[in-house]
DNA sequence: ACCTATCTTTGCGGATTTCGCAGAAGCGGT
DNA sequence: ACCGCTTCTGCGAAATCCGCAAAGATAGGT
């Protein structure tokens, strides 16, 4: 498995094809997202054998992720489903709005109950994960809060029944 | 930070409070519990803190950690905005189905671009979320591979426009 | 009560990894 | 060529990870 994924890296170490479009976001060369990707299959893996992988020391991969994580590029956690470990109820929020949607995703973002918010293009501005403690909390959350929020112009939700997949792997096919 | 979350460990450990409902999946104790919140806070944190917060020693931690990620309750890994980090097309997918909507939703597991694939109630039987090279790449896979899969009758497509909120903390608050 | 089988925790060396730092490249700008 | 800045490398010390054998806990059977 993980083979050698940059061999000489003399030249096209600082790769910046793409770094043009992508706002105001660290553009990342190949050697980092190769990091990425290594972290992607396992976040432990040592940094030596990140190094080997990718074409570099133990030091300067400490150095790369370290700066990935303070950037905010990339986050090393664990991840589980809720729902498998027992004691949640989740859902996903379509959310219409008028006025200054992101300003409503600031608002969904900062409650502690939304896992996940993005602002999306179709039938629905904003689509939020949420996770709560059971149906009354998750009733009151989307009733309550979420539909009081000055914009919001209707909701439409789905109740999670079976979490069937995910990955973090977008990279590495 | 972190502060001691178990403090006498002697009657409580076996906390079996909650693993009657909650299907095939292994139940999990309070101490396992507190471990992955450690780990949700920084997926390397080094098993002594984590035993020193929990209550329990470096060794006994370890084998917990490597028996949670055996069992696939949890997965300690990178995570990242594709978006930010630059270079795909992502969208969450509404499907609309009949029949074996389970089959429909492993049909859509073994997709690569497929990264999140949860069944739902609500006006969509199942969401999934796709990454993609482009735009091309993503018609393809969302009119030809999705909306060709016996059994789904329609499809909703929200492309992603700005992910303004990513966390794991489920547990944490 | 006692014994047993099973599972979990603990303690402890040795191998491995992480960490910090000083020096060496590499890359523009002047 | 020189300088400032960033990144990479090498290396020693400290911390961590790993495997293993013994101790402890739990549940069931007799």
């Amino acid at each position: 498995m993980h083979s050698e994924v940059v061999a000489s890296r003399s030249a096209d170490q600082r790769d910046s094809s793409r770094e043009s479009r992508n706002g105001g976001s660290p553009q990342l060369d190949a050697v980092s997202l190769a990091i990425i990707q290594q972290l992607q299959e396992d976040g432990r893996r040592p940094y030596a054998a990140i190094g080997k992988a990718v074409g570099l020391s133990e030091a300067a991969v400490r150095q790369r992720v370290q700066k990935l994580l303070d950037q905010g590029v990339m986050q090393i956690v664990a991840v589980t489903d809720p729902l498998t470990v027992g004691f949640r109820r989740q859902a996903m929020v379509g959310i219409n709005a008028e006025g200054d949607v992101e300003k409503i995703a600031d608002a969904l973002t900062d409650m502690s109950e939304v896992e996940y918010v993005v602002m999306t293009a179709g039938s629905f501005d904003i689509l939020a994960e949420i996770v709560c403690e059971d149906d009354d909390h998750l009733l009151d959350v989307i009733n309550k809060r979420i539909r009081s929020l000055p914009g919001v112009r209707s909701t439409e939700s789905f109740v999670y029944l079976k979490l069937k997949k995910q990955t973090y792997m977008w990279g590495t096919r």
